[in-house]
DNA sequence: CTTCTAACA
DNA sequence: TGTTAGGA
């Protein structure tokens, strides 16, 4: 498992994957504090991110852009990069299971009936309607 | 010059 | 989320 580490060492500051997410330096480190991505900080106290950041940061602004909230998106990474056991020929292998859009719609579409009419869905930033159209 | 934390005319 | 102050 050589390449996980070198998938994890702390190699970009702010600066570098802000402009590799298009995302705000803002944005990043509030992720970082729901715990999304842990950016190592070197002597200076300056955020060094892994390319696994980077990489898990993409998926976060796929999500935002997509309306899904901070607590929707704990949920989506959560289930997605829980390992799952799959036999192939013989062979036991973890594979990071992949999100469907028809499992994030069956997300999505629980949320609206559960916690929804009452209050806000929590899944849910703003009117998401578009995900029903 | 870049990044960090905390806070909000 | 943006923006800004005050430091490192």
């Amino acid at each position: 498992m050589s390449d996980q580490i070198r998938r994890s060492m702390p190699l970009f500051p702010m600066g570098i994957v802000q402009s590799l997410t298009d995302l705000s330096a803002r944005q990043i480190r509030y992720y970082e504090q729901h715990q999304l991505v842990n950016p190592v900080r070197s002597n200076g106290n300056q955020r060094l991110f892994s390319f696994n950041d980077v990489d898990r940061l993409l998926e976060i602004k796929d999500l935002i852009e997509k309306g899904v909230n901070m607590a929707g998106i704990k949920q989506v990474l959560t289930l997605t990069h829980q390992p799952e056991k799959e036999t192939y020929s013989g062979e036991e292998v973890e594979v990071r299971h992949e999100l469907t859009d028809k499992e994030l719609r069956r997300m999505l579409q629980q949320e609206l009936f559960t916690a929804g009419r009452q209050g806000k869905a929590s899944i849910r930033q703003g009117e998401l309607s578009r995900f029903f159209h």
